[in-house]
DNA sequence: ATAGGTTTTGTCAAGCTTTTGTACAT
DNA sequence: ATGTACAAAAGCTTGACAAAACCTAT
């Protein structure tokens, strides 16, 4: 199981590699319905390295003295279980936060694919906007906590930021294109979080706007060099520390007279928005999007 | 060293296990209820893991010199009865209710974005088998009476049913993994509605089936073709008219000879069942699917 | 006696380094399409140092066991998977048409999860754009060819249809939400092909449209409905029979004289374009709705 | 503990089809 | 170079068989 194996295998060749014979697998197939190959064009089985793998399983029950009746069955539950394609029944009730618990469960054991899995799974099934602002948020959220209490390692943490990072990229590509209005998203010098951020433009970009994405760690002077290149109808800036935040007031004051301004993250407070004349995103990333008002709706005609 | 044991033993094996012959424990079983083995279906005993330390802590009082009939009643005395927790089912179908009335006046105003939102909250919050059953059927039922009594535009109606198919398509995503038994779900010629197909291969799949989709409008000769590449353990039809399915009766009949086949949708008269030797559908998608039963292993042994 | 063929070999050559008769490449090639040679001014065949690789996994895989037709693909498939995993975009879609034949591949089998597997991929490395056009839609045309020549059966056409459906659909979750210049799509009556309508709406959504969707086989009439109920910029109908468009030029051109109306598919031509009073959209959809003109642009604050 | 019958499970065979490397005619 | 043909190898299905393992009852 080591490689990417899409190939699949033909009845001997598979007998050869398990030391099963192809009259023996068949057997299994018909009794047990240990295999379920798919057939060639012309009706030759065709297995793939999962068949494989099962095989090995029911043949390591096999040497211990099970009978092959109950091997079949035991190889064959393996598989319902470890991969969760399918969430057990646990928390039927709140099948979202399954989800997230699925989600800390996986990437607290560093297991990429089946963060991977449950990430596809919640998007195929819920808006974006939705996964965001009840699963992936709160996630985040909660894995501050426990890395502050000390119960995640700073290992663990990297790599789930990282991957949600590099999943939350995903779903931005392509935001700065269109022909909507156009926000430039910046963290505060010193700031690194920018997860909370992506957030944000992700949800303002799905409602009609182009994002230009600055990252983490922006001085405000660079700030003023991108507006100056491109037409800005909003600028959004963000630091998880107050002081931060206050030792760029002025910046952020000057900024504002020219543009209009929105300041979040954990150390935005209400008085520094009104210190800076920024308004003040005082909710999660996803709702306080969706609050934003587009500039200057075009009016358009239906008559022509 | 631990989930290995899930499986069953047969009495040779235990015997091996533990040292003691099977005449010995077949004698305890029968002296002194020390095992109260399940049995195969051809009547061979099947020991759990339990047993398995029961007929050892038996021998253990045994080479302590204790008599049997008392080191059988100890080794049965040491078990406790462990009750399980039972996970409370939650039911209240009146938000639903609410629900449907919400997804309703969204769709009818062709608002996108507030149907999906109604969608990810009551997802989010009930199995899906309960959002299907007790909030989209109904809703496309309505739905399918309003257009009918012309108080719904054909624009509302494709604009709902599309947005609705989209849903239900994430929600399928990944049903033809895993390694239950198959079920090929295909609409009948010229039977364009399959949303309630697709609501019953979720609820399927949901229960460990694997899922073939070829959906809308399919002819029944492309089954067979499907059929000879995958092992198939039922045929799913469905029509909305029972002319429909009367055109198609030789061939579904056909069909069956080989396949087990099940017929659903409003065109589906327990005549036209009978007359095919296909299982009748006659309940809602969901329903019904949770009533298939599945194959516990293919029973199909040549015995004579 | 000839040029100097750069880089190249000849059938012989190739033969010789590789170990394989020139009789058996030939059919490799014909068979699997294992090789695809540019040809000589005479007509031999030249082989690159890439083919030569290519046969050299080949005879790998062929040497484990593995049978001709399997080695083939994963012969080829090999190199969908390298150069992925490199920095993308640039155009090269060279990865794209072998993840193409992968895709095609498993979606010939009904194996849906290496097919979502392939298209979780592509999408990770590349815009949607560019999957669209550079992988679904020419995967979707050779399917069709495919289809049309009887070497697919309708079962595995509609398989393949219905999952790549379920994708685009969930791509297109939310497309008519946001502040953008809004759509109408539709299939024009009897059409029930909607693939490249939803590649289009994708498009167009993702340059900061509004999409509203009415799919398949819809009736004229019932678009004025909705265009009564929403602002709308643009009608897009499509149909792949140029009769059927015919059928409704009177009804389009009568829609068209109150709201832009654009028209695609294979039926559209510019005979009919003319005669309805509609744009032709007369390139792949994913061009084509990157070639729709933003009504209106709206001039954007950022005073200065 | 033994006898007599049943179930389970690996193996085999007959008759036919598909796959694939190689050969040959044009 | 192309296209067709061919035959060996590998597979398929159905049906059957026998040894091992297990059953009950005496």
């Amino acid at each position: 199981m080591s490689e990417r194996e899409l190939g699949f295998l033909r009845i001997g060749e598979l007998a050869r590699r398990t030391g099963a014979s192809p009259e023996l697998l068949r057997a299994w197939e018909r009794r047990y319905g240990l295999l379920r190959p798919t057939r060639s064009q012309g009706g030759f089985r065709l297995y793939t390295a999962a068949d494989e793998a099962r095989v090995r399983r029911m043949r390591d029950h096999l040497s211990h003295g099970v009978a092959a009746a109950e091997a079949a069955r035991l190889a064959l539950a393996a598989e319902a279980a470890a991969p969760a394609a399918r969430p057990p029944e646990v928390a039927a009730t709140a099948p979202l936060q399954a989800a997230a618990r699925e989600l800390a469960a996986a990437l607290d054991q560093f297991q990429e694919e089946q963060a991977h899995e449950v990430l596809d799974r919640v998007l195929a099934a819920y808006r974006i906007e939705t996964v965001l602002r009840d699963l992936l948020i709160p996630y985040l959220h909660d894995l501050g906590e426990r890395w502050a209490r000390g119960e995640v390692s700073v290992a663990q943490e990297h790599f789930a930021a990282n991957l949600v990072r590099g999943r939350l990229l995903g779903l931005a590509r392509g935001w700065g294109q269109g022909h909507g209005p156009a926000a430039v998203l910046a963290c505060l010098p010193a700031e690194q979080h920018d997860l909370g951020l992506l957030a944000f433009g992700i949800t303002l970009q799905r409602r009609g706007w182009r994002i230009v994405y600055l990252g983490p760690d922006t001085p405000i002077a660079t700030i003023h060099h991108a507006i100056g290149r491109i037409t800005t109808d909003l600028v959004v800036l963000t630091s998880t520390v107050a002081e931060h935040v206050a030792a760029n007031a002025d910046a952020i004051a000057d900024l504002a007279r020219s543009t209009p301004v929105a300041l979040g993250g954990a150390g935005a407070t209400a008085e520094l928005a009104a210190r800076t004349g920024a308004h003040l995103l005082d909710t999660d990333p996803v709702t306080a999007a969706e609050r934003i008002p587009t500039p200057a709706a075009p009016r358009r005609s239906g008559r022509r």
